[in-house]
DNA sequence: ATCTTATGCATAAGAAATTTATGTATATTT
DNA sequence: AAATATACATAAATTTCTTATGCATAAGAT
C-alpha cells in the first residue's frame, strides 16, 4: 500500500467506503480512486487487493459480477444488503479512530 | 490493541507521541495513558507494547531507564534525540493518514 | 516494427505486526 | 483467602501486507 505503514488494516474499510459511493468498481478501478483521492499517497498494491476483495466476497459483503470491455476483463464488486450494513459500523469504527488520533496528535493534556 | 483493526501500524507512533508529550513513561502507564485518551477504545496489549518498545529502544529512538517503585519493578522510556526528530516525521505522516482517511469518510466526489 | 507503460486479473513466498497464551512477581482490594 | 491491579517478559499462531511472479490485451513511445 503506502510508504508508511498507518494504513495497515484499514484496507478492506476503504474497500467498502470506496464501493458504497462508487456504486459499483471494479479492481484496478478502486486502486486508481484511492491514489487520486489520497494524491497519490495510497498506492493499493495488487498483492493487498485482490486477496481482500475475495475476503470480502467469502464474507457474504461483495457481489461480483463479469464483463469485457474492450476486449479485458473486469470484475464488477458491489456492496451486498449485508455489506451496507458492515460498511456502516466500519465507518463509524472509523470515525471514532479518526477522532482518536486526532485527540493523540493534537493532545489536551501536558504530563498530568 | 482495540476490537477494529484500524490501529494497525500506527502502535509505534502513538508510542513516540505520548513519550513526546509525557516526557518520561513506562511501558504500563503508557497502555493506561492510550486508554484514558481514548475512551476505553484502544486497549494496548502486553505482547504487542514490550516488543514494540524494544524495538524502539534497539532503533536508538528510545533510552530506558529502570527504577523500583513500591518494591515493583518499572522501566522508564524516554526519546533520544534521535528519536525526537523521528517522532516529527512520524506525526507529519500521521498527519497526512488522517487528512486521506478523513477525504475518504467524507469525500467531494460522487460515482464521477 | 519494437519496446515500454498502462490496463486487468491472479497467486505464492516471505516479512512484519499483532493476538492469544503463558509465565513470574508484588500490591491492593474484596 | 481470593481476585484484581500493577509490572515486566516471551513464544506460538494469526493476520495483513510486500515483493515477486505469472498471464494477457491496449496504447503510447522510439
Amino acid at each position: 500500500m503506502a510508504n508508511s505503514k498507518l494504513y495497515k488494516g484499514s484496507l478492506s474499510t476503504i474497500i467498502l467506503k470506496l464501493l458504497d459511493e462508487g456504486g459499483k468498481m471494479y479492481g484496478y478501478e478502486i486502486t486508481q480512486k484511492a491514489k487520486q483521492l489520497t494524491k497519490g499517497d495510497l498506492k493499493i498494491t495488487e498483492g493487498a487487493l485482490y486477496p481482500a476483495l475475495h475476503k470480502l466476497e467469502a464474507e457474504g459483503l461483495l457481489d461480483v459480477e463479469v464483463a469485457k470491455v474492450d476486449n479485458r476483463m473486469r470484475k464488477y464488486y458491489k456492496l451486498t444488503e449485508q455489506g451496507e450494513k458492515e460498511t456502516a459500523n466500519r465507518l463509524a469504527e472509523l470515525e471514532e479512530f479518526i477522532r482518536n488520533m486526532q485527540q493523540l496528535v493534537n493532545p489536551k493534556w501536558s504530563i498530568s
